[in-house]
DNA sequence: GTATCAAATCGAAACGCTTCGACGAGCTAT
DNA sequence: ATAGCTCGTCGAAGCGTTTCGATTTGATAC
């Protein structure tokens, strides 16, 4: 193994200038950088990540706590992690892959013992039980969603709420009326996902605000389901025309069917929806949607991370505010 | 931050039996033992990892190598990042995410600067230009997946072959004489995705042994590709009998279909495929299927990573036995 | 011509652990 | 009784960095 010192002495120049010129922490001749740079290439030396994290007592490393056994929206989590890593790449620090499924501890074994100097967590639930623990960990820690009991801790997310009113908004200024939520599939609510509850209030904040009805459908993502579902949102008495889908996995089933149906979007149907965009983009009928910005909400929590392991920071939540693309299935009335 | 020096004061022995305690490297009495672990419970003590790879040149860390942008098939891979973060941390060993996206390079950084004591690679292609790469990197490499020139590496990976023999076995014993392969999208065969190509391989060595006509064909996931498909599968004059799919994306869309063309499954035709036994239980019709098994494969690939780790072994390939698993969706004619 | 200062470099002390060799104490076999 | 074990423990030498003075050199200010 080729170490600092064998550079040195390749270079002709001490240990701590080879430190030096490789953190650029201290001034140093360009001679002698150029030297030191050509020796480091010349010999193939990698420095030795043991040994910096114990004089530095920095890993430069990011615990992320990702949940693995999710089974629904995989494409969605792996958005993220992979806008993570690609992050903190950039900010040259590498990620260390912890489970949800193992257990809270993960967090605070990885910091106790210095093997990371920050987490994010994912896929963070309305009274998640993890997030006590959490707080004691002492390093800094950015969440991916919000807990209802946010005190005191980094979050990251999309603005739910605001998509809510915004997708009925949309709706709703092209004339329409009777505007139905089909959510997403009951164990969603039911495992407390704060994102989903926060859609639902918006959208019901907005309806109200306007005067209009309220029909709220909550709907498991396989075929049979998703017909049923429609039948209730269909049925002549509500007089449906607008649908805003909160429901990525059943968007498939839900134009198939209404296809079946007969029913053609946009003219007998409008449909917004919020997921990510190359699956709005992809499915038959491209859909008007809201995005669910992995990409910009992994690279904040990188940033935000990074950014509390250089200085202080008093605890922060970032709402990223939703974007609507107009892909042409809503119409006007 | 408590250190092995203070646990050592704590219990009143020197340091090298705090660490002779925690390794078990070495004999200790019963009665320190026990007043060590005591110490380190009332401190709180947490090794150094950073002093521990320094000192004992093992970081105890894995990098792991995955597809995070590959489109198709998440779950799967999923599955397999899971099975392997579990038996990897059975090991005492954690993970360091590495993205194929990041390029090669990555297994080389990660080993030199000893933040990885070896490297498991998913996703490995027929010519995957990764492979010679890995050849250079100075720690045990596992590959997920057969590259078509593995000399000299370790690779783990299912049967496909003996896989697309079985299915055709399973379906001939049952007296099917036309039997069609619906194979992977044209996108995999094109990619050089060894697994498809040993599949067909397979498909077309049993059938020619049996002497049956093999109509093979690649489709796409969407459904408007599956109804065409199947259009040409089930051209009269070929008297299909027998389905053996292999394009997890696409069965769903497939017995959707089926159904709407009024075909009973397995009453019309009999249905085998290849995919995560959970998607072959949840279908509309559960299919009798080979299982692709994840958690063994992961767990398999640990071992063999874990085994180098501690002596020399020469490079080998382990193929698993496909496990086919009747769910009725094929009859006998 | 001397005092001051910045730039460039060096030496050495950490950082927290593992591991090797040594050693005393208590055995067993002779 | 003595030599030769094994058991349990300790001290100290690394492991490869970073980083904090200290030192040298040359320029700038008075």
């Amino acid at each position: 193994m080729i170490t600092i010192k064998e550079v040195a002495r390749h270079a002709g120049v001490s240990i701590s200038t080879v430190s030096y010129v490789l953190s650029g922490k201290r001034s140093i001749s360009e001679e002698t950088k150029r030297r030191v740079e050509q020796s480091i290439i010349a010999l193939g030396y990698h420095p030795n990540a043991g040994a910096r994290a114990l004089a530095s007592n920095r890993s430069r490393v990011i615990g992320l706590i990702v949940p693995l056994r999710s089974d629904h929206n995989m494409p969605v989590i792996m958005q993220f992690v992979s806008s993570i890593v690609a992050s903190a790449r950039d900010y040259d620090y590498d990620v260390l892959l912890l489970t949800k499924e193992a257990g809270p501890g993960e967090a605070h074994r990885v910091t106790a013992r210095s093997m990371a100097d920050a987490i994010i967590v994912m896929d963070v639930e309305s009274a998640d039980p993890r997030v006590p623990e959490l707080r004691t960990v002492d390093a800094p820690v950015v969440l991916l969603g919000m807990p209802d009991d946010h005190q005191g801790l980094n979050c990251v997310d999309l603005d739910f709420a605001s998509a809510g009113r915004q997708m009925v908004g949309h709706l709703a200024d092209r004339g329409h009326r009777s505007i139905a939520l089909i959510g997403s599939p009951p164990a969603v609510y039911e495992r407390g996902t704060s994102y989903a509850a926060r859609l639902l209030a918006g959208f019901q904040q907005e309806t109200a605000k306007r005067n209009l009805p309220a029909s709220v459908h909550s709907c498991a993502a396989d075929y049979d389901a998703v017909s049923a579902c429609l039948d209730d949102v269909l049925r002549p008495e509500r007089g449906t025309t607008g649908l805003v889908v909160h429901n990525e996995a059943a968007l498939g089933s839900l134009l198939l069917e209404l296809r079946r149906r007969s029913l053609k979007v946009p003219a007998d149907l409008s449909v917004i929806t919020l997921c990510p965009d190359d699956v709005a983009r992809g499915l038959a009928v491209p859909l008007t949607s809201i995005a669910v910005p992995a990409d910009e909400l992994g690279a904040l929590a990188v940033e935000m991370v990074t950014g509390r392991l250089e200085r202080e920071h008093p605890p922060e939540i970032r709402l990223l505010q939703p974007q609507l693309t107009d892909r042409g299935s809503t119409s006007t009335r």
